[in-house]
DNA sequence: ACCTGAACACCGTTCAAGT
DNA sequence: ACCTGAACACCGTTCAAGT
């Protein structure tokens, strides 16, 4: 073992604080690229949520400044479709069944679903985006396939490829929210607001009153989607044979 | 007529430059409260949307800096809170009528769609807010008692009152981001976004090709509307029978 | 009690300049 | 072409200080 070697005569020097160079930030060797940016945002957004997502967070997870990022995207509103993009290609959709078409509906709608609860905030910057990117043209044009397959009337299935994922979007998005105040203040926020609707008086508000056991802060926030899946789907049914 | 005025001794002077007297900002007179900056807060958003509703422009509008408007509001989110139900509040529902309780459903719920048509990024501020205000809880209320006297199981009338009007949120958010686009780029954004469908590779998206008419941007919004409130309400009535 | 100026700790984006 | 430092024009909120 050598303790004490000779001093390489090449080896850079450290450079000395009166130095006018620039100092090379040591981003640890991987250059910047689309796919680092989304990488490191989606990142971001899954440990942290849509809040702590910003472009000044993503440069530094990536060791430059936020200026460097504009080099590949054209600013956050591009970040954000093109992590919404990645997870829509991510869908799976089977191809068209026309005994089964309203399960295999469900269960798209499901996928999307799970994607934005798997991802929370990506609901958020979904809403009110109309979808462009190659990833989410493909899985919608998959879930037209089915839609088409059920022998609904091209109008009918397009309204219901709209609505749909409309749904599952804005379901994802509430249930984000709360899952977000429930991780922050914990049991205590359900809580008090069971207290808040038993509290309130019955004289005035008589049906809140009749129905505060099934109004009560999700027993389960699945079965309600599942209940807005069903009648949604068995609704469209309805519109095809109108 | 009296053109010269011999001057009033008591009259205040005007306040010289160089004074170190504290300027009394000249607020036209109203004094700050609760409902004066809910007032200012509703006029911005009305003429400039929701991304121009931040407390210093209301604070501007109301001739005081951002720090003030907190003496009456908690803060941002709760001055959001009470524009919302003010607007909830302003709904008006009908006494039940068990004979016709789809169609008072349904026009419960174009009621909340239109206020939010009718103050635009509301529907935005709205998403993901569980109501607790006294206008909204009044308005909850009575929109429960119409779907109650449609004879539906508990559960369903509990669930049914959450779906409805997130649709009519998440449909008019939808709605909202589009006209704003619409008015800040004009007929060109629905003639590119038209002529985009339309390039896309029929070989990859055949589906989408073979409804391109069908899905085109928004031929009538409110039809669109309507297609998604009907298969709901149709939905839910089966859920009902089920 | 109500209001204020000034500051704190942030944003997204631009731009001239460097390599 | 790619990257950067520094700045611009904003945010919501806090806090000591004034009346």
């Amino acid at each position: 073992m050598v303790f004490v070697s000779s001093p390489d005569p090449d080896a850079a020097l450290p450079i000395p604080p009166w130095s006018s160079r620039r100092r090379r930030p040591a981003r640890d060797r991987t250059p910047l690229s689309r796919d680092a940016i989304v990488d490191a945002a989606m990142a971001i957004l899954d440990a942290e949520g849509l809040d702590a997502l910003t472009m000044r967070r993503v440069a530094t997870a990536l060791g430059t400044g936020p200026a460097s990022l504009y080099a590949h995207v054209t600013g956050k509103d591009e970040l954000l479709e093109l992590l919404i993009d990645r997870v829509a290609a991510e869908q799976e959709v089977p191809d068209p069944d026309p005994e089964h078409w309203q399960e295999q509906v469900k269960d798209g709608i499901r996928g999307i679903y799970r994607s934005f609860l798997a991802h929370p905030g990506l609901a958020r910057a979904n809403l009110g985006r109309i979808p462009t990117g190659p990833g989410a043209l493909h899985t919608i044009d998959r879930f037209l396939g089915i839609l088409r397959a059920g022998g609904l009337p091209d109008q009918v299935v397009a309204f219901a490829a709209d609505l749909l994922p409309l749904y599952a979007t804005a379901y994802a998005f509430e249930q984000s929210i709360f899952a977000e105040r429930m991780s922050q203040e914990g049991e205590r926020y359900m809580a008090e607001l069971d207290a808040y609707w038993k509290s309130l008086p019955a004289a005035r508000f008589p049906n809140i009153a009749a129905l505060s056991g099934e109004l009560m802060a999700e027993p389960d926030p699945d079965a309600r989607f599942e209940f807005g899946l069903d009648a949604l789907v068995t609704g469209i049914a309805a519109m095809g044979r109108r």
